[in-house]
DNA sequence: GATATATTTAAAGTACACTTTAGGTTTGCA
DNA sequence: TGCAAACCTAAAGTGTACTTTAAATATATC
């Protein structure tokens, strides 16, 4: 019985890396996070149970979607501790998650719909496009490019 | 005649961050990325044409598009140096970035579809749901959520 | 003229998400 | 038994995009 896999239905590092796409570095960077857990041989290597193959899916999937790394330890933290969500956690995540991916698409929409307007004038610049206002209104509201393009967040 | 702004039509450091929504230290850091030119007052302090504001626009904007400050750089040097881009130059510039804006958006929509995926079967996974795959296949592909997502890109 | 605000530079610091390195141990296979 | 491949840890390094700091100079306002 030669299995690519380990008899006890527990991966290793590397295994796991395969598995989920990501590096054994990443893996053991979420593990030092709090956001999987291993057991340990007797020599100290890793073990995966299969259900940390769903954790990670989960974690990389919410990492297109824009959560930040903290973000999803939080979500995660709100689960069972190692295993599937629920269907009713399941249910709320993905409701979170679909606002959220509507609102990038959103974000989206509104910069092609720039570009067109751009085009559309033919005045070719961002600027003046977006800006209906004077300038000089527009200075004083210390606003910027982010305002024009309909976003309230600060600089950063 | 006491105005906002310089006499010049020429604007400080703090107009065009007031004006752009960037603040100062990032277009300094834009000058020294050879992305913006300024010229000097005699005692040294920045002093910037109109057509700056424009260019900063044009970098706030590629950069929610999601390009990095390295790829507006080049776009930016395709550009007459400190003017507004031709019409030629903006429709090519701006079907680029349509394209782009279009991926982001098919990808947000193939990430909100897995979501529909998964509630609707009920398997509460992201893992079985997107793969339609035996494990095992998987396994032997080196394959990992990235590709059950469908992007083909290194891990990174 | 005094003072507050704005500007200058260079260099170091920050945040995020990892990767790389170094030096050592363990495992799997012939 | 020997050896390559996989694994371990801690610490330092990487890339992106800036911000902060410090110390000095300049400009604007009263």
């Amino acid at each position: 019985m030669t299995t690519m896999i380990s008899p006890h239905d527990e991966l290793t590092i590397g295994e796991l890396a395969t598995r989920s796409g990501v590096a054994p570095s990443a893996l053991r960077y979420y593990e030092s996070l709090g956001m999987i857990r291993s057991l340990r041989t007797a020599a100290g290597h890793r073990r995966y149970q299969r259900g940390v193959i769903r954790r990670v899916a989960f974690i990389v999937f919410a990492q297109r979607i824009g959560l930040s790394l903290d973000e999803i330890r939080e979500e995660l933290g709100k689960l069972s501790p190692q295993c599937a969500p629920t269907k009713a956690d399941w249910n709320r995540l993905t409701g979170n998650w679909k606002r959220r991916i509507d609102q990038s698409i959103a974000e989206m929409q509104v910069l092609r719909d720039s570009l067109n307007d751009c085009i559309g004038c033919g005045c070719l610049t961002l600027e003046r496009c977006r800006l209906a206002n004077p300038q000089d209104k527009v200075a004083k509201n210390g606003a910027g490019p982010r305002y024009w393009l309909g976003d309230k967040s600060p600089v950063k």
